[in-house]
DNA sequence: AGCAAAGTGGGGATAAGTGGGGAAAAATAG
DNA sequence: CTATTTTTCCCCACTTATCCCCACTTTGCT
């Protein structure tokens, strides 16, 4: 399970550490994929082979089962963890999430989330000041 | 398991270079047919046979189904990978998809889609502006 | 303060991507 | 049936990108 935010920097490779404390549980391999405001979300290769198969099990004979099927299966990439513990993001994927240089590692229980670091500055000013609603929110879903 | 999205360039001969990922899958020999939403689609064999016998299955009775299994089953064309990794794609199937000079290989789980550049990434962004509702589908797939 | 472990950057070897030439096979005409 | 042309396939070579390894820096702990 994923737990804590930290901070790393993107090299001009494309390169960024995966925490210490993550890589264990992603030695076996990661799906990295376009995910929700702007970030990317990390998989384990098992995380992901259930969201994958959920898709490809989607009627291809219906255009937007299949649009939605190709931005997300597409859009992922299955990296490895090299010998320092980092992994290469594709161009494509810094470019969707704006990342620049500093970037945010933050573990969600069962995936990572990776965000440019002012992004995640601005999300969670934003998010703090309305976190009275988003509590009110949440108290309509049982929580 | 087909995933990511690659850029490649066809030569003048119409050879479209595998991208390595994929090419360890597809050295038996891979089947490339027009698809839909003119693209092409590649199955491995064992794949593509199970999908031929479905679409032979199809109801004769109904125009529309056999039109869809003619356009797939009269499509296809067997393709072998040569030594530096590339597949010859016929004429007629690069003018069905319109690729030009740059395309894009997308893995699609069991399947791999070449496509144009330009009609890829046409294809994208007016997807992408119409499914603002990502989250909501996501939610449907239990994610 | 010193040691160890993690983070970061870069250089070199190796593999992948791409284009083109030539041999073998096939097709067509004489 | 043979000769010439065309097409297909295989191999070579150059360029570019990827991967792997090494080294320095920083941080945290004893």
């Amino acid at each position: 399970m994923f737990i804590g935010e930290y901070q790393h920097s993107v090299d001009e490779k494309g390169r960024l550490a995966i925490p210490v404390k993550f890589r264990r549980q992603l030695v076996k391999g990661a799906v990295v994929t376009r995910g929700l405001d702007s970030c990317l979300f990390v998989y384990t290769r098992e995380e992901w082979k259930k969201l994958a198969e959920r898709l490809s099990a989607l009627p291809f004979s219906q255009a937007n089962s299949r649009a939605f099927a190709r931005l997300m299966l597409a859009g992922a990439m299955d990296v490895d963890i090299d010998a320092q513990g980092r992994v290469i993001l594709p161009e494509y994927l810094r470019r969707y999430a704006g990342i620049a240089k500093e970037a945010i590692v933050a573990g969600l229980y069962d995936r990572l989330e990776i965000w440019d670091q002012a992004a995640w500055e601005k999300y969670k000013t934003e998010t703090e000041r309305n976190s009275t609603d988003i509590a009110e929110k949440l108290g309509e879903l049982g929580v």
